[in-house]
DNA sequence: ACTATAGTTTACGTTAACGTCAACTACAGT
DNA sequence: ACTGTAGTTGACGTTAACGTAAACTATAGT
């Protein structure tokens, strides 16, 4: 069971300690102690992973705890629980479609903007 | 040639007329004065859903505002400036690609609960 | 014994993106 | 003349997501 400290997933994921202890306090990790000293397991740098997937994909620290929380369920059995999990998914995969839908909008008028460009540079090209 | 009052595009897009002020505070928009009343124009409209867009995709309004800028060009025709914005399309691009990753990355992995989800349903239903 | 290095908690500071008044102005309807 | 509705400009308040500094503790190396 690989363990990791605080400095280590810091480095490795670009952050500070500070953040790390952060999301701790925001129920998004929950890493174990020796001592004092925070002992990160491979459970935790897979939370962090998805904490920052969500981030950068612009969802709230909170948002992220409810995402992440629906991939790390705490595995009931309860049917009800179960069709509330998918009922959740469906939701979320709504919203990301949502996001690729604006990703690829905005991709197209990129490519527009850049051919434009060409355009125009070939146009002084020509010209000299 | 449209335009459109701040209620007006409040109400279109969701927002606040609050909002709609900051943005333009930032320079992200720019509408017209009747007297003291603000008038937006289809630019500015555009610009406003560039921003949305933007902000769900993660961006804050100044990346929004760098952006836009590189969408609604003060049309240049100098080789320098074409290549300039070249440029800066291609690193815009490849971040919007970083974050499509990020996408399907979760989309995989939503998949991949959903699957497990169903199946211990199944199994609940053939235990009853 | 001393210094360096990594860790801790507590607490206040900061920036972004608005929300929420307050105190107006301007016009339309009754 | 009065009320209602839409607009305006300050100015202060708020929340999220940390940064930063202070004041420690603990261990390793010289």
């Amino acid at each position: 069971m690989p363990e990791y400290s605080i400095k280590y997933l810091a480095e490795q994921f670009g952050i500070s300690a500070r953040a790390l202890r952060f999301y701790e306090d925001k129920g998004l990790l929950s890493p174990g102690r020796r001592g004092q000293t925070r002992i990160y397991s491979e459970r935790d740098k897979t939370r962090l992973l998805l904490t920052l997937r969500g981030k950068r994909l612009g969802f709230s620290l909170e948002e992220c705890k409810d995402i992440i929380e629906m991939y790390d369920p705490s595995q009931s059995n309860d049917s009800h629980q179960l069709l509330s999990l998918c009922q959740k998914i469906i939701e979320h995969r709504s919203a990301l479609l949502e996001k690729m839908e604006d990703m690829e909008a905005t991709l197209k008028l990129m490519d527009e903007v850049e051919r434009n460009c060409l355009d125009k540079l070939l146009n002084n090209v020509a010209q000299a």
